[in-house]
DNA sequence: TCAAGTTTGGGGACATGTCAACAACCACGC
DNA sequence: GCGTGGTTGTTGACATGTCCCCAAACTTGA
């Protein structure tokens, strides 16, 4: 993001390119991005059969009363869109971990529940993915590196969700 | 990852689940990583018609000498698999923005050189991503904020590339 | 020399996620 | 009541990325 090789002259509104701490920053997210999640998927997989996006919807939905929960308040609560859901839902019904019911009160509605498969899933899984989150990440930073991550994030998902509602 | 509801007795060895920071820290950092990618990749194709690893790819051989990189130094900057790289050169190719050639003095080496499209796209491209980059991730933070990123992405990155070496 | 192991790039099958479009349904105004 | 517009979930087409496996070429050591 240094671009200097890109050779710009001089643009009309002159770039504000990265400075080398934020250049820092930047790559580095983005590399810790890509080798964490490629990690935690992969200790999912290999320790409990499921991927990261089947581990989040057997999570939400069985802190629901009844592990029961409509399709669009999952999607709501993980910020996923709607066809996300319903992809993911289908391929997890064909396995077994769920199934779809109808919703009560709105015929337009779906219920999302946990079978007995997906909540033995779910329950044998958690351990080891605190333990793979804490030996990948949570274990390698002091309090306050915690807490300014927290403080990070928030402050990124206030804008982006911010700009959700009123686009700019 | 509090996961009371999990009803969990005791086991053999006590799950350590997360503390409060730690929770908030580590679900911050999924929803801001979804919000971001999902952003920085939508302005990029709205502003440019790349996608990320598109741009990515133009970005690194760009600066490369005589903007040629052998496949596998492309994978080795990246952190990318060597499939990955294949699928997504293939598809840049039909795309017009690279070519493949023969690497000089090994036959089984693959060359990607930029196109002269892929060379206009990766300059005309470049100012806006970096605008969507401020605009969504660095200036939204205070320089003690992007240190503190840098540190932590080493942190993950020191982990996770020793354990490619010597898993464990 | 040459056989065995390593490196490099690619292909197929599959899982995931995006967008666009659609059908069915609800809610609100008149 | 009833049409209009928003909501909800689904599907299809496509892009991306992973894993497993293969073929060709290089390297090493007997």
């Amino acid at each position: 993001m240094t671009c200097q090789h890109l050779g710009y002259a001089r643009t009309v509104t002159a770039t504000r390119w990265l400075t080398a701490p934020e250049d820092r920053a930047w790559r580095g997210y983005r590399r810790m991005r890509a080798l964490l999640d490629l990690r935690i998927n992969r200790d999912l997989t290999n320790d409990a059969g499921l991927s990261e996006p089947d581990y989040d919807v057997l999570s939400n939905v069985s802190e629901a009363p009844g592990r029961t929960m409509r399709m669009n308040e999952l999607a709501a609560r993980m910020l996923w869109t709607r066809t996300r859901v319903s992809h993911q839902v289908r391929r997890m019904e064909q396995r077994g971990l769920v199934t779809r019911g109808e919703c009560p009160g709105d015929a337009r509605g779906a219920m999302v529940e946990l079978t007995e498969a997906g909540w033995s899933a779910i329950r044998a899984a958690a351990p080891d993915h605190v333990r793979s989150v804490r030996d990948n990440l949570i274990d390698l930073l002091s309090p306050e590196q915690i807490a300014t991550l927290g403080d990070i994030a928030d402050h990124v998902i206030e804008r982006l969700t911010m700009d959700e509602r009123k686009p700019g």
